[in-house]
DNA sequence: ATGGCTGCAGGATGCAGA
């Protein structure tokens, strides 16, 4: 997995030119091969459409996955991005919660809700399947929900979330397939994840009981993407609208890529996308990219 | 700082987020 050069050059395409003709020549023919799976809070879709339009030009990914859309399947502005060139696949939700998957592949198959309980009327997650030349991959874009605060009735449900979702990651993984458990996790997994860890020691999203169910699902045979590339600390994914946090570095690393063994052998990169938080009316999330061979 | 912004619902402010 992450098969790009150690240090500087990991994940740069720059610094991988400048390498030997033999390595650019196989780089080259690798990248024209991969395919490239995005995931994005953007927190509300009627106030980011212009913002996700603008990264999916540049950015260009196969497939997106949207968390926080904070609309129903109705009012979702799908036309825009299918002039695009994307399918749209949405699970929404009035007001909140939310998410979509956008893809240039087509979807052979989609379906929507965290199996493992029929009461559960949030909108946070759904999956997609999709042809690529080394067979099938399943992509999930998912929500887990926040959990604070810790002493009220919405931590235990952040925790039996966790719960059917790892009940979910092993039925997948019993069945071997690609697949990539893909958005905003809500979890800090270790203090190099944020800029101030002591400031979240009392916060849902890094109480040790989070971080123990989250090691749990990476213990299954999950491979955190960003982490396989990167092992330095100091890369966040969401940054505070309030106190000045962007400004001040002041992040955390929550949102994840996480693949099963199929598809981290097929590995290429992991980035963060960090520059769209400095945009006009910004995400407090920014995106996360890998590309994996197709 | 007792969340200091932000988005959304609805039509004023309250809820939710992390």
């Amino acid at each position: 997995m992450c098969r790009a050069p150690v240090g500087k050059a990991r994940g740069n395409p720059t610094a991988l030119r400048r390498r030997s003709d033999g390595l650019e020549v196989e780089n080259i023919k690798r990248r024209g091969i991969t395919v490239k799976i995005a995931t994005w809070n953007i927190n509300g879709i009627r106030a980011r459409v212009d913002g996700v339009l603008a990264w999916l030009r540049d950015c260009s990914p196969d497939v997106a996955c949207l968390q926080e859309i904070k609309s129903d399947d109705g009012p979702f502005p799908r036309q825009v991005f299918e002039d695009l060139g994307y399918n749209v696949e949405t699970h929404g939700q009035k007001g909140f919660n939310g998410v979509a998957i956008l893809s240039k592949l087509p979807v052979d198959e989609v379906s929507r809700g965290l199996p493992g309980d029929g009461s559960d009327a949030q909108a946070r997650f759904i999956e997609a399947v999709f042809s690529v030349d080394s067979g099938a991959i399943r992509v999930v874009s998912l929500y887990l929900p926040n959990g604070n605060p810790v002493n009220s009735d919405k931590y235990p449900y952040k925790l039996g979330w966790m719960e059917r979702l790892e009940t979910y990651a092993k039925q997948r993984l019993a069945a071997e397939e690609a697949f990539v458990l893909a958005g905003d996790y809500n979890v800090i997994p270790e203090p190099e994840d944020a800029r101030h860890p002591e400031n979240w020691t009392r916060d849902a999203l890094f109480q040790p009981e989070t971080r123990r169910r989250y090691r749990r699902l990476i213990n299954l045979g999950l491979t955190d993407a960003f982490r396989a590339c990167t092992a330095e600390p100091g890369h966040y994914s969401f940054w505070d609208y309030q106190a000045g946090a962007w400004q001040r570095n002041n992040g955390i690393r929550i949102d994840h890529l996480l693949l099963s063994p199929l598809a981290a052998d097929r590995l290429q990169s992991a980035m963060i996308d960090k520059q769209t938080r400095g945009w006009d009316k910004p995400s407090d999330h920014v995106p996360v990219i890998i590309e994996l061979d197709a």
